[in-house]
This record gives C-alpha cells, structure tokens and sequence, in this order.
DNA sequence: ATTTAGCACTCATATATTATGAGTGCTAAT
DNA sequence: ATTAGCACTCATAATATATGAGTGCTAAAT
C-alpha cells in the first residue's frame, strides 16, 4: 500500500525539518521544505514523505492542519544517523584557550571562566559538574594553627586542587606540633585518596599503641572534620538569564518554572550526569532521555574532561535548553570546551 | 477650590492602596478601599482623596478607569513615614541562627546559605555583596612550596577568612625558606590591609640593602600574584528562579529579562549597594533611585554586615525584586538576617 | 511505480464587533 | 465635609467571522 522512499531522501527531509525548526521554532510545512530542498520535488511528494516520518514517530503535528516538528525519537536519530561530526573552529578553539590559560592554578576560576563561555557562545545554560578534592590524592596537608582553638587545614590534591577549612581543636596545637603532623600525613599518606584516608587512619590508630598513636587521632580527628563539609562534586550552573530568551520559554513562563525547578534538584541532575560522563564522550540526551520528569521539554549536552596523572578526576561541562536547539553546534561547542579544560587543566599540572 | 483631608486619613488610605496592591497585583479601587476601611466613609470620599493623592504624585492610573497603583514616590512614602517598624520574630531568627550557626568558620558557605535562606523565606531573589580578604588585615600568611616551580600562598585575615592562591615561582623555593618567608612576613607585616600590603612591601624593598632585600622582594613578587587574582568583592545571587514566578514578570517575560540583565551589571549594581551600606542601616531602594536603567522597575532592600575586631570589615545581603513588594515585611526579614550574620561571624571570632 | 496537480477539509491565528463592568470625575443635595 | 447619583471611559471578555497555511487523498501525468 505505502511506497517506499529512499532512506538517503527521508533522512535528508527530516535533517531539513529539524534544521528550519531549529532556527524558527515553527512547525515546518512541505511548502517550505519544496523550496529548501533544492531537487524539483513538489510539496505533495515531500508531504507524503512527512506521512511516513510521522508513521515512524520521527515526526508529530501540534494539530491537524500543522506543519511537523520533530519528536524526540526524530532528534535522537538526528542527532546519531544524520547530523555530520563536527569539530569546533580552531579559531573558537585558540579563543578558548586564550581565555581559559590565564586562569592559572585556579580550578575553580577556570571551571566558572568556561561555563561563562559556554554561555557566551552557545547561548544557552551552562553548567559544570566539577569534581571535588575528596575524590583525589594526598599530595600535602598542611596545619596551620590559627588560635588557640581554631586551625586551618588545608589539602592539596595531586592535581594541584586546593581545599582549605577552619576546624575546632579541644586542646591547642604549636607550630612545631603543627609542622610535625604536616610531615606525619604528607610522608605517611601521600598518594592516598582523601576520600578513604578517614578509614586508612582509623585502621592505622587501632593497630598502634606507639607514640604515633596521638599523632594519628589528631591527624584523623581534624581531617574527618575538614573533609566533611566537602562535596563530592559541585553543581555549577550559569546563564539562568539566556534561559528565558528562548521563544518556547518566554512564550509560556510555566515551562521556564519547571526547567529552573528541574535544575534545582542538583543530586538528581549530577547523579544522571555522572552515568554520561562514564562513556568518556560527548553525549546529547533528549527530553524524556534525561529521566528527570521537570526536564522533559529539554536536552543537555555534556562533555567530559578529565586530569590528574592517571586522568582520574573526570568532571563534566556543558549546556542545557530547550530539546529545540542546534545539536549539531552544540555537541561541537561542547566537545571542544571539554578537550580546552582537559588541556589547560593538564597543562598547568605539568609546570 | 480644594477640599483638605486629614493627614491621617490620606496616609491610611495610601497604607492600604499599596498594601492591597501588593497583595493582589491588581490596581486599587475605591469601593474596595471603602470596605477595607471601616469607616463608614463612603466610595466617593474616598475617590476624591485619592484623587488628593495622585495629584500629590503618590499614586497613579494605569488608565482613566482603573484603580490606582502606587507610584515610586508613593512607596517611599509609604516606606518612609508610614509603614511602622517592625523586627524580626524571636522564632525567625532563632530558625536562621540555628541554621546558619553551624556553617563553621566558612564565610563563604554561610553567605551562601544566609542567601539561600533569604530566597525561601522572601520568595524572592537574594543577594550577598562579600568582602574579601583584600579588605581585611593580615592575620597569618603561610607559603607551602608545591613543585619546583610552584607554590600555594595562603592568606588568613584576621576575621579568619581564607584565601589561597598558587603562583609560579621563578626559582625553586625549599620548605625552610619557604617557613622563614611565612615567619617573616607574620611577624613583620601582621595587621597590616592586604590591600596595601604590597605597596608596603615595596617601599621596604627600596629603603633596604641588607640580607633582607632578598627576602621582602620574594613575599612581594608572590603576594603580588597572589593578590591579583583576588577581586575587592564578591556578589552572589540567588533565586533567579523565584523571579519568574512574580505576576508582573510571568506576564511579561520582557521584563523579567531586562531585570537579568541589569543583575549581570555586578560591578555597577555594586559599586550603587557600596553607598547604601555605608549608611550602617537597612536600606530600601525603589524604582529609579536604583539608578541603574534596566532595574527601574525593581526594588532592593539591602542590610548592612560586619565582623572583624573593629567592624572593619562590612559586607551587604539584601532582596531584590519588582516594585510591588512587602516592603514592610522584607526589610524586617533581610534586617534581621544582616544582624543574624553579624551575630554568626562575630561569635567564630571570638572562639 | 513515482510523482504531482488539484481539491476539500481542518484549525490556529487574526480581525472586527459587541457587550460587560469596574472604576472614574463631577455635580448637586445633604 | 460628605455622599448619592449619573454620565463617561476603557480594559477585558465574549462572540462571530475571515484568512490562510497546511494537511490528506485521489486521480491524472510522467
């Protein structure tokens, strides 16, 4: 009953109706796809095969006498079987670079520097799913004694992250005792992760009835108290603002409600983004993909980049929106500010 | 020509115009206002009276039949001589001491929550204006060499915050001279501003020859990489979600964009707070008195925060939303929480 | 076997028309 | 000084009526 198509053409519609209803937010009608696509066909041919995308679930109408937009079934198989692979301008990416570099040795900066950017150029939210110091090695511990009750703490990672935090003592502490203990943990517990150094030490003060014994409660008693305000991973989100310019969104404020309220429950965002970053790749999820049920109207895209010597601190950047928006440009964009952080952040490692 | 009203009688209405207003986001009739007051005074007085104060410029008509709207001068009024004051329940504060108590000595994560705070109890969005360590005097600097060529300068002020740079440095620095250079600058520079710490540094650097001339000019070239990086203050914003839930910006997302947008101005918006707090009070600002063009339709209301020995140090948190706002309420509540904060800081001070 | 012209049909959007009624200012009586 | 009464205004809502972009289907053309 149906005639078939040729793949090469439906793809080539459906890659043409995403693109015009990306760049207008407007169903697209097979008068306008006639024009675009160059090849003679008339409306009524295209409209049949807008028929059978529809049938596939590629395609839905708003109503009957509509033109198409895609269903997130139709980006998903954009965004996998018809978008080309697209890297981003070394221009964009020298541009980057330039305003990333001088962050120098603050990965914090440096991380808030490429959401700004990020904004900038995909004008769209940006977040960044930035890994905390729990999740690294020792490389130092300094104490530093501030009063009589008070002392600061603070842990460097291998990768040169800083986490400083004020922590209560019950009796006071010398510089020399200070120094002392800064030596103890640097040579005793150096390459250890700060995330399983509580346990390391509690091991250590069971089995030892030496001198070290003191040593190690205290060392385990400020540490457990440094490292427990420490997040696992912090959720930045920036460009709140570019949010409400979208068309779907000013058009209908209720919508903008649902997707700031989504961004909200950051556990629940960063847990299905810690599933993406796993793949090691950039990756697009759409819509219902994104298995948050106030995020169904939107896609995000998210790149991962990592550092450290063996790459083990993995963190996520990237942007969220609409499900309407320009995957294409977006998964390069994105791509590309992952592998400028990657490289700026092992750059800075190596001086 | 004019018939006069009692002063007393003008302020009531005026209270209950921009009360109602405020509540409803409706303009104001007088049949209303006739039932609100119960006076037995009838629509028509009540007409004539506020036809009293729109000539005064208190009030004004959206359009010929329509209630009336409080203008910017209505509301200062209204701020200014009528509203009476009112604190902060006992309960209240209570609540955000015992919720902001236990942020221990980590200004930033308390201001942060104080913000947070403020967004749930005003519903509307909060600002933190936070000083910086730059502001403050030195308490204690500690250099901890990280490699070769780098090195973790950490700043304590005397209030106990904490900032920590990493800087290159240009020839290798061991863990002795890098404690002499800390005894050195604590004994030597310790309450001094950081601020003018360098210039400081620099006068001594050209007065001396001696073996110390080494010394001064290595603390001087990290501090002052140290310090660069660290901006005068910081603001943070909170809430950008509950803005769009205000009725005057879900019905117009134009300008709810155009408040974003004159929030992104940080420097401006900072620099206009700055006069504010210096006032040592709580302030509001209306309308145009912001003087910032895109916030002309918005009010703030801002509290003044000190901690430090001698106060010196003064940082701001306030609310910031549409004009049609509990003016009453909210200076009460970001009052309260002002006195709260200074309340939390001054008592990790003295620990 | 495709393609397409043609046509009837749908339905959101735009425009025009007409109530509705909340609210006003003014005047004259209280 | 107050108020009842009335004519007037004007945003909002309700209703009716095009308009036209877009569709599906059929039958003819390629």
């Amino acid at each position: 009953m149906n005639v078939t198509y040729s793949d090469k053409r439906r793809k080539r519609i459906l890659e043409l109706v995403i693109e015009a209803y990306v760049s207008t937010a407007l169903p697209v009608g097979s008068q306008l796809l006639a024009h675009k696509l160059r090849s003679g066909l008339s409306s009524a041919t295209i409209r049949n095969i807008m028929a059978d995308l529809e049938e596939a679930g590629y395609l839905e109408q708003p109503h009957t006498s509509a033109g198409r937009v895609p269903t997130d079934r139709g980006y998903r198989y954009y965004v996998d079987a018809v978008m080309d692979l697209q890297h981003l301008s070394a221009e964009a990416l020298r541009e980057f670079e330039g305003r990333l570099e001088p962050m120098e040795y603050d990965v914090d900066r440096l991380l808030e520097c490429a959401g700004a950017l990020l904004v900038e150029f995909a004008q769209q939210a940006a977040f960044v799913v930035a890994p905390s110091v729990k999740k690294s090695t020792v490389k130092q511990v300094e104490f530093v004694p501030l009063s009589l009750r008070k002392l600061l703490c603070v842990m460097v990672a291998n990768e040169e992250m800083v986490a400083s935090h004020i922590v209560e003592i019950e009796e006071p502490m010398s510089r020399d005792e200070a120094a002392a203990l800064s030596r103890f943990v640097n040579t005793e517990l150096a390459g250890l992760e700060f995330a399983s150094l509580l346990i390391s030490l509690e091991r250590r003060m069971l089995s030892q009835t030496d001198s070290f014994y003191h040593i190690v409660k205290r060392a385990l008693q400020i540490l457990q108290d440094a490292l427990s305000t420490e997040p696992n991973e912090r959720f930045l989100l920036q460009g709140t603002r570019v949010i409400i310019e979208q068309p779907e969104f000013s058009r209908d404020p209720k919508k903008a409600h649902e997707l700031l309220k989504g961004l909200d429950a950051e556990e629940t965002l960063v847990e299905r983004m810690r599933q993406d970053l796993a793949a090691d790749s950039v990756q697009v999820r759409i819509g219902k993909e994104v298995k948050i049920p106030e995020l169904e109207s939107c896609s995000y895209v998210i790149a991962p980049f990592s550092f450290g010597h063996d790459h083990e601190m993995v963190g996520g950047i990237g942007v969220i929106g609409p499900k309407r928006m320009d995957y294409l440009r977006l998964r390069a964009l994105v791509e590309g500010m992952g592998r400028c952080l990657s490289h700026c952040l092992n750059l800075w490692e190596q001086a």
